[in-house]
DNA sequence: ACCTGAACACCGTTCAAGT
DNA sequence: ACCTGAACACCGTTCAAGT
């Protein structure tokens, strides 16, 4: 890549964090351009659509939960170890507001750039999930996809201004009815 | 209202249901009025706000609602009649795809032409989990506010295509998990 | 009273023309 | 190679002008 074109990459990937961060990931993307200094059809080369400018946002965060699943996996109790990943995943979900909307409808979309990813993350919770119910530790009437999916739709319920306490207690009473012994002394 | 206009309202209101079925909430204003052969500004005179056209094509359907809820309270048992009224919202909720995003906007702004069917909605349920809770058949760590959330962020998920049959599945399993002896025989 | 069409300020997409 | 600005087809809002 030229020189000027990877500066506008960074550039414009710091710039679209910021404008998401404020407005979610629904955000104008003509105001990520302006604000970056670059044409809009600058930017939809570089991120030709909006879930592609999203994974390159999401990408390390995303890795870095991959990689945290295993962690948990060997050093936390089969129950722990679930409710402790979940955690990391809806801090990751709940940076941006909308994203888990944009993974929901990616998930079903085997073209969209985040298929990968969400697809990756519903493996690991879907993984931690089995071992907590081979444990005895998880209900197993649900599988990966549908804690995902319930996982999800609480994350959305936080989307919302004024619902983020809400849903992190629902998220409790959610995990205290499929986990049990789920919990660090 | 002058004879035509009550026409124009009562066109409009049968395409809005249409178009609002085949596209959910988020339907172009446009395409209405296109389809009910009016310009635009007529339609946004007849409903000035798309709240405004969802409360009128919802308000039977809540009302409805609303007397439901005192029937099963005085032909169920408390646990079974919550379940059953719970059953009924998201009926109604899951009609257009849509609704339930705008109600849970709109339960937080008072000036929503749809708060006002939002917050009764919330208080019926509220009151029949009240009910479960005194009569020992539901968990008593939630209010009506955290089932009203719940249930929604349930009907959020079912509006995505493919996942209305887990959504259906992930309230049985909710349930189950929040109110005890509900099942009918 | 009620309705209409046009003007306005946005949006994302596309593409010919520049450097 | 890479970038730009303009054209395009949408959106919801507003309002002066018609019937």
């Amino acid at each position: 890549m030229r020189a000027d074109a990877q500066a506008n990459h960074d550039r414009l990937l710091v710039v679209a964090g910021a404008v998401i961060t404020e407005q979610g990931t629904e955000a104008s993307m003509r105001e990520i351009a302006r604000r970056a200094g670059v044409g809009l059809a600058t930017l939809q080369r570089h991120f030709p659509t909006r879930e592609a400018l999203l994974e390159a946002l999401l990408r390390a965060s995303f890795d870095e939960l991959t990689e945290r699943a295993v962690q948990v996996e060997t050093s936390n109790s089969p129950g722990e170890a679930l409710v402790l990943w979940l955690r990391d995943f809806i801090a990751v979900c709940t940076n941006y507001r909308g994203v888990v909307s944009a993974m929901v409808q990616a998930i079903e979309d085997s073209e969209s750039p985040l298929h990968a990813s969400c697809v990756a993350m519903r493996g690991s919770g879907a993984r931690l999930l089995t071992r907590a119910q081979e444990a005895g530790a998880a209900r197993t009437d649900l599988d990966g996809a549908d804690l995902f999916a319930l996982v999800s739709s609480l994350v959305w319920l936080s989307d919302h201004p004024g619902l983020e306490a809400r849903a992190e207690r629902l998220f409790d009473i959610v995990m205290s009815a499929i986990v049990t012994k789920a919990r660090p002394a």
